[in-house]
DNA sequence: ATATGCAATGTTATAACGTTCCATTCTAGG
DNA sequence: CCTAGAATGGAACGTTATAACATTGCATAT
């Protein structure tokens, strides 16, 4: 029955092994939301591989672009299309999730859950323990810290101990614009 | 292009007009989780149904009941087989999606997004705000409510002008049993 | 009694998301 | 160079969810 594969297991040990340092450091900066420029980000997430000893792959730099590039959560069908268009790369299922998985090992993206869908991380340089807000009108979503959140969860964790490993908070809504914009639709 | 299905979105509009009272009166009792006879529970949530005027119809009542008999979170195809298994009822994916949408509609139960799985709701008197400790070895979830959490998350979404609809908090890791029996393993 | 309305469920097909397994290519260190 | 391990390619498959359409069954009006 626990029949599985080895190439796989592999792969998710080095991931394991590599994992980035995890001293919170919470973001606190509420105004560094929006204005990322790709090439930028993907500069600094290579120059944090290079300096964690992993390597920031072409490929992997490819889909961390696209993230960048996207509008919104991306799903990862939707980044091997993109993928195959921009750089005429068709590339099957397990290659965009190897790379997803890379990426978020290394804190460069994060996977909504409730979208089955992908962001670029905001703050790749620390721990971050991130929470999203995510517009059901325009699908945008957005990262977010806050460290007192993150206190009580692992309050909540530690009253019955429970060890926590990862947290997903998001949050479903509509965002400032969308409301103004679309009334009450 | 906008081409939709009339009966899945009449089925998601009655939904909606159905939605239960949405004042929050949240749960502090942390010594209530773990202890939930089954049949009670569908009981109580069938007289929950009955009181604000939807039906708890027999598949909802066994989508719950095999819910609450789970010991853990289940999939939506985890359910169609037991529900063949146990009632030698053979349903198709959307009429056990649709039972959960009711069931989560009406507070009876939530999805783990980040399992895509779901779990009956142990609180479903009130409006409640979920969030649940998940083990990785057990694979047990655990319900938990924190009113100082969602207090947090609201004041967040409205520094910058978001409307929450809907929150997912799930914090992953070990649980305190299996902690103690798996050793560091 | 027949017609109409409507909530709920049934059925088939397919979309969307993700993994297994195995082969091949690349790359850093001896 | 050479080779071990890291990274990628790709067919097939498994899992999760919805679209689209048909039917059941009950209530009420004619």
């Amino acid at each position: 029955m626990e029949r599985y594969n080895i190439a796989y297991r592999l792969h998710k040990v080095r991931l394991a092994m590599t994992e980035p340092p995890t001293q919170p450091r919470p973001c606190t900066d509420r105004d560094c939301r929006g204005q990322h420029a790709p090439h930028e980000r993907v500069a600094l997430a290579t120059a944090i591989c290079r300096e964690r000893g992993v390597q920031m792959t072409e490929l992997r730099k490819s889909i961390l672009e696209l993230l960048w590039a996207s509008c919104g959560p991306t799903s990862a069908y939707q980044l091997m299309e993109a993928l195959k268009r921009r750089d005429s790369r068709a590339v099957g299922p397990p290659t965009v999730y190897r790379a997803l998985d890379f990426l978020m090992t290394q804190g460069l993206a994060s996977k909504i859950e409730s979208l089955n869908a992908y962001v670029p991380c905001v703050h790749p340089e620390r721990d971050h323990d991130c929470l999203f807000f995510i517009c059901r009108d325009c699908r945008t979503s957005v990262e977010f810290e806050n460290p007192r959140i993150a206190a009580l969860l692992a309050e909540d964790a530690a009253g019955f101990g429970f060890v926590a490993t990862r947290r997903t908070v998001e949050v479903e809504g509509r965002c400032a614009r969308c409301t103004e914009a679309g009334g009450t639709a």
